[in-house]
This record gives structure tokens, sequence and C-alpha cells, in this order.
DNA sequence: TGGAAGTATCTTAGTAACTAAGATACTTGC
DNA sequence: GCAAGTATCTTAGTTACTAAGATACTTCCA
């Protein structure tokens, strides 16, 4: 087959699993109960650890206000908790709470076994591949996603 | 390195980059006026053709109602158009207007070339495997969405 | 053939999550 | 010690959604 066309596939292919995926996050989010700008903060604050309401800020690319009702929504369902920083007394750090978090229903557990299941038909070059190519993914991502936002 | 910390790694790899490629798609919309919906709703009309109200609202996962107020926006900045379906009076269906479409700026030129770039460094065997990965994924992806739907 | 049931879309009223602007509380630098 | 800067929260308004129901058309069957 021809590359060109390949790699037009390619785009196309990319384009619907990423429309399909955000689908996805959306109704997971929804099963908890949750609205998807919550569902991110608190993928966020998993992935990079415990952080200021100004850092969600940024890294949701909303404004404060947004952050503040986001937080409390998260506040009042026992997901996370605010803390003042000693260190700077205007600062609130935001922190998940993991019991809770596990102790509630995971809408990803059949999306993650089912793909955890194709992963397994995988070898370990492809699977070292696809960790090549999703790193880069990210790194692209983010900063073509940074270059959208007039404010950042 | 041990299979399963890498299947592991892939997992939050995974996750990250889908929560990454959610906001550049919020981003993206929003630089061209647009809501998600409306921009989700373009992509499955330019993937899967023209279609019907219906369609949209089960493809899109929303009601009704808000395919209307969707199609009305869309209608509105001269996207698509509605069209009467004459075998069935109570159907309207609803097409995109390519010229319109590649007239208006495209937010996806930057992030397609970087993804061009990064595919050409990748061999015919490595976008294969791609593009059957993609597949599956998109595959699995859409079938989890529809298990969260209590509607579906 | 005509009426009941079903289907497709739109309308209306209400809700939730956002933005913009500005208030409050604290910190830093001169 | 005061002015300017920073971090978060508050308030008012907007927008896109849902739920419920109205309207218009189609299908099925006695």
């Amino acid at each position: 087959m021809d590359r060109a066309e390949r790699l037009e596939r390619l785009a196309l292919l990319s384009e619907a699993d990423a429309t399909q995926t955000a689908m996805f996050q959306q109704a997971a989010a929804a099963s908890y109960g949750l609205g998807i700008t919550e569902m991110r903060a608190l993928s966020i604050l998993l992935r990079n650890g415990p952080q200021t309401a100004g850092a969600l800020t940024r890294a949701l690319h909303v404004t404060s206000g947004a952050v503040t009702g986001i937080v409390d929504r998260l506040v009042r369902r026992g997901l996370v908790s605010r803390a003042a920083d000693p260190d700077d007394r205007r600062k609130v750090v935001v922190t998940v709470d993991l019991a809770a978090l596990a102790a509630s229903e995971n809408a990803y557990a059949g999306i993650g076994e089912a793909f955890q299941e194709l992963y397994a038909g995988y070898t370990d070059a492809e699977l070292d591949f696809l960790e090549r190519h999703l790193t880069a993914s990210v790194e692209i991502t983010a900063r073509e996603t940074a270059r959208l936002h007039p404010r950042a």
C-alpha cells in the first residue's frame, strides 16, 4: 500500500479514536455523577500529585472561579480535601483522598480490562513502540493545546 | 523491564494521552467559536456522511432537544444545512457544507503537521501496527462507551 | 379506509458549569 | 510600612444541556 495513503488513513483513524475516547471519558464521568472537568481535575491530581488551585487553573485551562466550583464539588463528594499551605497562606493545596476514590465504583474497570486483553496479544517490541509513541503524542498534544489557548 | 510493569505504565500513559487529547479538542473547538459537542457532531458528519438528527442524537449520546440546538448553531454558522428526507417527511437530514468548512481557519493544521512529522520517523511495519492498534482501540472504546450509557 | 400507535424532530422551562469582573487576604519588594 | 503583586473566592450573567411534552408525519391493522 502507498505510504502517503496510509498516513492519511492513520490521521483519520487517530481523529476517530480521539473523538470516541473523549465521549467515553464524558460517559465515565457522568457514571460517577461528575462533570468532565471534575474528572480531569482528579486525573491531573492523581498523575501529578497534590497541587494548588492555581496549578489546576493552568492545567485545566479554566478560570480561577471555575476551579473554586470544581474543588467545592469534589470536596462535597469527599474525593479531595483542601489544606492551607503553611509557607504561603494565600495558597490552598488540593489533595485526592485515595481511600475514598478506591471505595467508589470504578467505571474504568471494563475498558481497562479490554485494553489489557488487547495488549496481551502484542509483542514486547510492539509494547515498547506503543510506549514511545504515546509519550511523543502526549508531548505534542500538550504543546499544541497550549498554542491554541491565548491566555497560556 | 518487567512486562506487568510495562503494561501498568502503558495504561497510565494511555490515560494521560486521552485527557490531553480531550483538552486539545476542546481548545480547538473554542478556537472556532464552537462547543465541544458541535465539533463532535461535525466530526461524525464528516466521517460517516450526511445523516438525520436522530442518528446524531444516538451518536452523540445527547437528547433530541440538544441536537436541535447543535444543528441550529451549526446552520447559523453556515457549516451544515438541513434538508427534508423525500421518503420520510418526519426526517431531517443534516449535511456538512464542505466548502464553508474548508474556508474556515484550520485549528488542526498545527497538530496535524506535528503528527505527520512523528509518523515520518516510523517504519512501514510500525505504521501498520499503529493502524491495527487504533482500529482495535476505536472498537473497544465505542463498545465500552455504549455500556456506560443507560439509555443506549 | 380510517384510526391508534409509533417515530422524528422541535419547543419550553429549568439546571449546572462555565466566564468576566472584582473582592478579599496574604506576600514581596522598595 | 506602604504599594504592587499574587492566590483564591464571590457574584452576576451566559450557554449548553436535560426532561417533558407538542407537533407532524408514518405504519399497522381491524
